[in-house]
DNA sequence: GTGCATGCAAAGGCTTTGCATACCA
DNA sequence: TGGTATGCAAAGCCTTTGCATGCAC
């Protein structure tokens, strides 16, 4: 017979395991949260998922939306992107394999890539300065095939 | 008969032919930042900016620093760099030859490298996606050779 | 029952904007 | 002289924090 944990998802029980660990509550609004990022697929702001989660409860705050996603990045559940337009981004990591993003700079659209001989690469030259990476950003900025032909 | 002009160096006249062609004007506090700007040798915050050029000159605001620094950057004598820090950080950017960042967590020491081959396989992946690359940023995080001492 | 979590609102950083005055061209 | 630039302060964003109350364990 399957457990509840299982049928909600190795993130649920990543979380909950987090939560224990750190003497932390499992409470309805976290799971909310939770709940409605992974549900998202895709990049989302701390505004974007505080707007979802409320249509689904009425009584969630700002602040709290905030403070689990920064839980969620603790326990790798999710990820920062920061694509330089002033506002944080969050994505789902869990078993998602690293990549990195191209953006289209005018209709903000993004493809993901990985390329293993760059992060290969990468490896090399910290390695050549003494350098031991823990993490790394690639955002390559242009247009997407679409706004080529749009505009100029 | 050397020109005031090229005794300032080559950033002084892209700075001023950017104005006249704009149509805008070569202040003294325009000028007074710009030359601390390129002082300065290396990335530096608004906010520092304006505390160095105030230094020199009582009557800078910041507003000023804010505003020269998006000219700079529209031509082309700076650069926009986000360390995910929630601050901007600017570097002069003419004649000099793009690079990417190795930032150390801990003491926030950074290096710049350039990889012709990482340079190399960007462009090839973009194109792989019909992607018309502009710009890019790369940034490498992880413990300089000091901490690695340091610090486990 | 105890202590963490919540929601609200207020405060915090950094950056931009509005406005009357000052100054370049 | 006319229109931009400036400095100041206030406003804007996004994010974090303080506090009394609520709730998980």
């Amino acid at each position: 017979m399957k457990t509840e944990k299982k049928e909600k998802g190795r993130e649920y029980e990543v979380f909950s395991q987090y939560l224990k660990d750190k003497e932390l509550k499992l409470t309805a609004q976290r799971e909310l949260i939770l709940e409605t990022f992974l549900k998202h697929h895709g990049h989302i702001s701390a505004e974007e998922l505080f707007q979802k989660s409320r249509e689904k409860q009425a009584h969630v705050g700002f602040a709290t939306v905030y403070r689990t996603l920064k839980h969620m990045t603790q326990c790798g559940l999710a990820r920062e992107l920061d694509f330089g337009d002033g506002r944080i981004q969050y994505e789902p990591e869990l078993d998602r394999q690293h990549h990195d993003h191209m953006i289209c700079t005018q209709c903000g659209t993004y493809i993901e890539f990985l390329n293993p001989q760059i992060e290969e690469l990468q490896d090399q030259v910290s390695k050549q300065h003494g350098f031991k990476i823990t993490s790394h950003r690639m955002q390559l900025y242009g247009l997407c095939q679409k706004c080529q032909k749009t505009k100029k």
